[in-house]
DNA sequence: CGGAAACTTGAAACCTTTCAAGAGTCGTGG
DNA sequence: CCACGACTCTTGAAAGGTTTCAAGTTTCCG
């Protein structure tokens, strides 16, 4: 059976939320289904002309921005279920670049259908203004979460993917981080050597079990204490 | 003579940026114009709904984020001819607070005018996109901006300032800093006595001169060259 | 004018980084 | 299927930049 907005189960994390079944058909003739893309595949380009709304199905990607300096700066990891390209919907070109983790699955809202689309359903307009929203509370939390010690920068990097896999229906207990240790560091402003050092710490304390990129996460509750303190 | 959107200065960069002399006169008529605020009085706090768009039009506000621990973060410094607000459009509530710094004087577009206006004119709506869109384009900057060590952050902080009172027709060399050595830290992550040492050490080194909140550029090539660093 | 708040400045402590070397993992090709 | 090479990860020791602590000075405001 092919997969519809319809009988999609991220439906109610994707852009359809809040729409109702007559308005999530329309939008069903206009999404591009099925693409598959493989590791280190671009999703865009920092510049590239703005192709359209994704949203990702399967696998994970990595949002990503060159500075000045032609540094790159990791700053998001994207799971499935979520979406992405909000930022250049307004100047029709990409300010960041994504690429595959991992294979990966993806829709498409192509570009020049978004403006149609939104003036037949009033509703998802007022949706893409609240992701754009959702973006920037999302930004500010990463903003002042960055400002933390190293392990509390690691343990709130943990219980995050948690949260959003399990809320996308993925378990929430043993997932994979998608990055290198490295790209850890990268996204939340360590060195390499601090990241390792500190999940084997989590490790030895009883916290978690590693495995490569993969985490399982035996002690929550205590990950959750040293989020909290001061 | 009253200041309206048509004859005020800061038109280019506030609002009606974009739209037409007949649509700028459909908004003059409803915006409220001359508010008037005193140092440390609110312009709105986390958790108001959301009363409307707030465009600054003398003195200096800063936005604050509160977080789990109840601990205040400055997410940003807004200047003259600068809006506040866009993150609360979608939500209708507010999700940080605003202060005014000193004296300051605002216009705002109302709450429950929004939606109206954008209806009858188009390019307004997609002005507020593109607003939303600058406010996450500006949020990255920061975040990868806020990596670099303490003296890069100080000179970048000190050189965003500069280009945003020349773009708005003050002086880019002798400006006000706006906020206590404390709050700067706070915005910048970094202890008082950094910055305190920071701000000295360029002083001493001719590039700038200070005088409490106030400061001037000697030498802004100096500043650039600091911050073009590895 | 006086008190509180803000700022400066030095010294020591601390966390994180850097450097470096060895172990482990992965994918590819023989 | 194993071997090889490249990349990634772990771990220790030393270095380094920032913070903390603390005390003195200046500035601001009532």
């Amino acid at each position: 059976m092919e997969v519809t907005c319809t009988n999609c189960g991220f439906g109610s994390a994707c852009l359809p939320r809040g729409l109702t079944q007559g308005e999530i058909e329309q939008l069903e003739h206009i999404v591009q289904r099925r693409k598959v893309l493989h590791k280190g595949d671009v999703l865009f380009r920092s510049g590239d002309p703005f192709r359209g709304l994704i949203a990702i199905k399967s696998g994970m990607a990595k949002l990503t921005y060159q500075d000045d300096q032609s540094q790159e700066h990791i700053l998001a990891l994207l799971l499935p279920g979520e979406i992405l390209g909000f930022d250049a919907l307004s100047h029709n070109a990409y300010h960041c670049s994504a690429q595959a983790l991992d294979t990966l699955s993806y829709c498409a809202l192509p570009a020049r259908q978004i403006s149609p689309i939104c003036t037949k359903i009033p509703t998802l307009f007022h949706e893409m203004l609240r992701h754009a929203s959702d973006v920037i509370g999302i930004q500010r939390k990463q903003m002042v979460f960055i400002k933390k010690p190293a392990d509390q920068r690691l343990a709130g990097f943990l219980l995050d993917l948690s949260r959003r896999y399990e809320a996308r229906g993925f378990s929430g207990e043993t997932f994979s981080m998608g990055l290198t240790r490295k790209e850890i560091g990268n996204y939340l402003d360590l060195a390499l050597a601090t990241v390792s050092r500190t999940l084997k710490r989590f490790e030895k304390t009883g916290w978690i079990e590693l495995q490569g990129k993969w985490v399982r996460i035996f002690d929550r509750p205590a990950l959750e204490c040293l989020l909290a303190e001061g």
